[in-house]
DNA sequence: GCAAATGAGTGAACGCCGTTTACTATCGCA
DNA sequence: TGCGATAGTAAACGGCGTTCACTCATTTGC
């Protein structure tokens, strides 16, 4: 690892210069507002000069949602550690993290989030290699309930009613954590589809028909969630 | 209600054509393909015709989007009617119908869920008036469900564990709604929540990481939820 | 039956956009 | 000092939504 030339040193400021008026765009005016020629302007630039960091548009946008990915995924590990050692409490906190991000940071969900263009995607086909920002995202959800699971197994709702078609469905999942029994990985995605299918509403609006603070929902979901985790232990 | 001129004809003809041309760009090429140009082209004729018939290209995919939203819920009200009388099956057969509309129009469903533009989006903020394709589809899942309350009240989960925040955070919902408990309110919710997220989830391939057959995980959790509105009746 | 009004459609234009190409000036290194 | 790599430019192409002035057929009212 030498020092950074000064041509290396320009390169990547330019490149970050770019992926924040990017960003800027993106927050002022929505996904589809992020322009070449926009951000081109903003910086006294022509829009032809970002293609010699850039190879096109959509490389660009795709780089800032895994940015954007690692940001929120440093703001939910940070949530996590400052919750305290116990895995329920460090739960608690990075599903709260999760929703406040979101809520805080709308048209960044929806550019993570929200498929707006083929690969830009947290949640790739194949997310199994170490490093992988969408592999990263997962741990921080699935790293306490592991280690609640090793600290004190809890009494798992449908235990043996998993059918065998369930539990090969479930095998990509299985392979990366096989020490966790088919009915808690089941329970795992249960968790993982009430948390985002709760913020996702939350944050398009869909919820509004229904329910005037989400955030009480929210809380009252995830307590509810995590009391199935918590067999027994008179908290 | 008088019958339709030949001009008033002449124009609804050419008024579905526009949104036929739409719907196929939309399916062939994704939503951004959407273009009046090119449904002009297909259909022989020049772009600022389509202003004759809508005033924004905005308008016509907000218009498509509303038939797609019509188109849905017939299809989910047929399974439901097709159900039989249980209102258990019923939910069945309305979640399954859904999940199956949604996973064989994915670009149908990320146009009307999706929030890609502002406005287009099966939830107003007030879907409160009859009609509304919002309510409509609401009242899909809700109608059975609380049909199923009237027959025979089921041991709610949660009982007297709702607390008064969440119950004013509910209030829009229990006003349409006003002979449930806020517990079953709140379990309806949970219910929409994990057949929105599961199957948002599944259309969006976000589901690939951890499960090889996103339908099994879908039976598994449907059947999970219904068995808490099964009270010991032993099915 | 004929003139006026209405409606549908066209072509040209404006200002955006992504992207490519050819060209120039600058920087870093030998 | 000179040379290659690098960063930037201007011009152009084709596509887009949208507006405007205009033509032509159809409908309507007298």
């Amino acid at each position: 690892m030498t020092a950074p030339t000064r041509r290396e040193r320009l390169r990547t400021a330019a490149v970050s210069d770019i992926k924040d008026g990017a960003r800027r765009l993106l927050v002022t005016g929505g996904p589809q507002a992020i322009s070449l020629r926009a951000i081109a302007r903003d910086m006294g630039m022509t829009a032809p000069a970002i293609y010699r960091y850039f190879p096109s548009l959509e490389a660009l946008v795709l780089d800032l949602a895994g940015d954007l990915l690692d940001e929120l995924c440093e703001h939910l590990e940070a949530a996590r550690d400052a919750a305290g050692a116990e895995p329920i409490d460090q739960l608690v906190g990075t599903a709260r993290a999760f929703r406040r991000w979101s809520v805080r940071h709308p048209v960044e969900f929806r550019l993570v989030f929200g498929n707006l263009m083929p690969g830009v995607d947290a949640f790739p086909d194949d997310c199994g290699y170490p490093g992988d920002p969408g592999a990263r995202l997962g741990d921080v959800f699935i790293t306490p309930l592991v280690e609640l699971w090793r600290r004190r197994p809890f009494p798992v709702p449908l235990a043996g009613q998993v059918d065998a078609g369930l539990t090969e469905a479930l095998a990509p999942l299985r392979e990366k954590h096989p020490e966790l029994p088919v009915e808690v990985a089941c329970l795992m995605l249960s968790g993982w589809t009430m948390l985002y299918g709760l913020v996702s509403m939350e944050v398009y609006h869909q919820l509004r028909w229904a329910v005037t603070d989400p955030e009480a929902l929210f809380d009252a979901e995830l307590a509810a969630f995590l009391q199935q985790l918590d067999g027994g232990s008179g908290r």
